[in-house]
Formats: structure tokens, sequence, C-alpha cells
DNA sequence: GTCTATACGAAGATAGAC
DNA sequence: GTCTATCTTCGTATAGAC
């Protein structure tokens, strides 16, 4: 369901890269990324398979390139943690922020690295495992030095829900708006109890 | 990471089939379905390419009974909450009964269906999306009637802690128990506030 | 039940004309 | 930038001997 089978439309200049990427990305979600052939992402385009390697690489690059654009959203929210000074609720204050930035675009992203973990794992190079979103790196600016683990387990799963609400709409066609609110609510009970234990 | 690269290890009888099986599963989880070839599960088993097609016919029947394994399970629990008489806090009380029931298997049957969604989605039918646990149908026993949409989906999400501990857990090396203890406090909150909603 | 050998299509990728 | 043609490797799957 991608649309485009005939050559039709006339796209300018690289705005064909920008189109490939889209395409790619609806294809990756829905099938996976080594569940999509080349064939499948220029047929749906609209192209000859050699056409797609004048703008990419291999097919490598294409999800790299797709990965990139998730990275340095969440590098934003990540540098805007660093600059605030600990305070309790910093936590929650956090999520919300991250939660009042999420749209159809980031919906989109996360279901997409939500169907690509294994191709993820291996992209983000294996050497410590690696963070799902990159967000992972907030709760150790976020959380007391003196924080347990399992705390920090759970304040990481606080970033979390926004996939949890995604992978348990099936069948109820949701919104964007229905799977935030979902996920707000979720994400503010598990941050707050976690603030209850720090400073009780 | 899955031993056995020659013939070594004689297997007795029909555990050759189980033996796959074990295989597969660790090289779907790590690698995805689609990146996993029949020539990666024969090497690790230390078996020929035609000797898998003995005990499989084809590389999906090979998914679908790893599948059905998971299906039975979560089966049980939906059967028992059918039993139930609807009352409040059954919702905490069948996802504590759940998280009970995980141990190092079940976990690695919620990493196995993570790391393998589009797989999961394309031989569930598609009919009607399917369930990411068959868990979610429960929600539809334990909560009242005139429970809302969004309830619902939170009410679902309780069921997806386990998998949103595992997705956290990177880099952690974490284990069953820290999983399921966070899980287990994650889902208590979210279905405590679902409870004093439907009865304040 | 497991092996060797092989058919055959699909997939990633490149060469070179226009 | 896009095309046609082509190369090569890999992947699923089958035939048939032991």
């Amino acid at each position: 369901m991608v649309r485009n089978e005939s050559g039709t439309d006339r796209r300018s200049g690289s705005e064909t890269r920008a189109e490939i990427r889209r395409v790619a990305l609806a294809l990756f979600t829905e099938r996976g990324f080594e569940g999509t052939s080349i064939r499948d992402i220029v047929e749906a385009v609209g192209m000859q398979k050699s056409s797609l390697y004048y703008h990419f690489e291999n097919k490598d690059a294409i999800i790299l390139s797709l990965l990139d654009e998730r990275r340095a959203e969440s590098e934003k929210l990540i540098a805007w943690a660093r600059r605030q000074e600990p305070r309790p609720g910093l936590l929650a204050e956090v999520a919300m922020r991250w939660l009042d930035s999420i749209g159809d675009d980031q919906i989109a992203g996360i279901r997409f690295a939500d169907a690509n973990r294994p191709a993820m794992r291996r992209l983000s190079g294996g050497l410590a495992e690696q963070q799902p979103h990159g967000l992972d790196a907030l709760v150790d600016i976020v959380l007391p030095e003196d924080a347990t683990d399992d705390q920090k387990l759970r304040a990481r799963m606080v970033f979390h829900q926004v996939q949890a609400a995604i992978d348990s709409s099936g069948g109820m066609n949701a919104t964007t708006e229905t799977l935030v609110h979902a996920a707000r609510t979720a994400a503010t009970v598990i941050a707050d109890a976690i603030a209850h234990e720090v400073q009780p």
C-alpha cells in the first residue's frame, strides 16, 4: 500500500532521494528491511533498479539515512536535558516534553524502528547493544546518581510507552493523538512512581 | 552465537525437530526471519539443507511451529480469565498471574516475537491486523462493557510492559527476574490507574 | 533420516549508452 | 539522472542415492 505504479508523476531535482526515502520507510515498516527488495522500492517509486543506485550507494545506505534522521531528533531532547540542573520530577518533565513533540512523522519513525529491530541492532554496530531510541541515554542524565538499576530500567520504560501503545493498538486504528494520549498517561504514572521512591 | 558447528552431538529420534526449533528461535530473534537463511540454521544445527526439509515442509513452517507454541500459552490464561466473574481489579489480577508465569522461555518467546513483527503480521493473515500476544483479547474479557477506547488501549499496554522492559534493557544485561520485576511495577501502576477511573 | 547434487528464481549490484 | 542489459551470489526447494 504505497501508491504509484507507473512512472507518472514528475519529480524535481533531488526530490527523488526524498521520495525514495518516503517509500522505503513505508515498505520497511510494513515488510521489514530484509523483507523488502530494491525491486519493491523502485516499483513503488516508479523507476529502474539502477536509477536507485544513483541516489544511494546500496541498500544499507537507505536505512542508514532513515536512522540518521531519527538520531538527530532525539539528540535535540538529550541536549536540552543536559542543560537542565538535576531536580525532582525532571524525568516526567523530559518525558512530557518528548511526548509533546510527537506527530505523525515521529509515530511513523517509531513504527519503522519497531518493525526492524534486528536491522537496527546490526547497523548500530552491536558494540554495547545500543539504545532503542537513543532516548535511553536520557535516563543517566535525568536520574540521581544513586538510582538503582531497577529504577533506571523503569525510567527507560517511560520512553517506550509510545511503542507499547502502538503495539497495543492492533485492530483499533488509533490516531496519533489517541496513541500519544495513552502513552502519556502510562508514562506519567510510571515516572511518578519512580519520583516518589527517589525522595519520599 | 548459537553453538554447534560440526555435526558432533548425536540426537535421538525426533529430538532433531526440537533442536531445529531451538536454533531457529535463537537465529530468528537475533537476525530476524528474513535475515536468517535455511543455510544459517542447518549450519548451526550441523546438518545439510535437505535434511531440514525432512522435518519441516518449508521455512514458513518453522516459524509457524514457533508461533503455535506461543499461542497455546496465551490461550491458557485467556481461558482462565473467561472463567472469572467480572470484578474490579481483575485486570491487575490477570496481569499478575501472567507475569508470575514468565520464565526464561517466555522471555525468549517475547524477544522472538518482538524481533519479527513484520513476519508475525504476515503469518497472522492480516485479517484484522491481529494481536501482538493474543493477550490483547484479554482486555475485552476483563474490562467493563462501558470502558472507553483509551482505557482499553491502556489496558492492553499493561501486557506490553515486559516487551517495554526488554526493549529498554539494552546494554544492561538484565536477568529474567529483573525484567519481570520492572514490568510488574509498571504494569501495576498502569492497571491501578484504570481501576480507579472505572469505579472511583 | 541424512547425504550429494542440482535446478531455478530472486536479490544486490555494476557497466555503459542516452 | 535514468535507462537496458548483465553479472554473481544467495536462497528456497527438490531428486534420488545410501
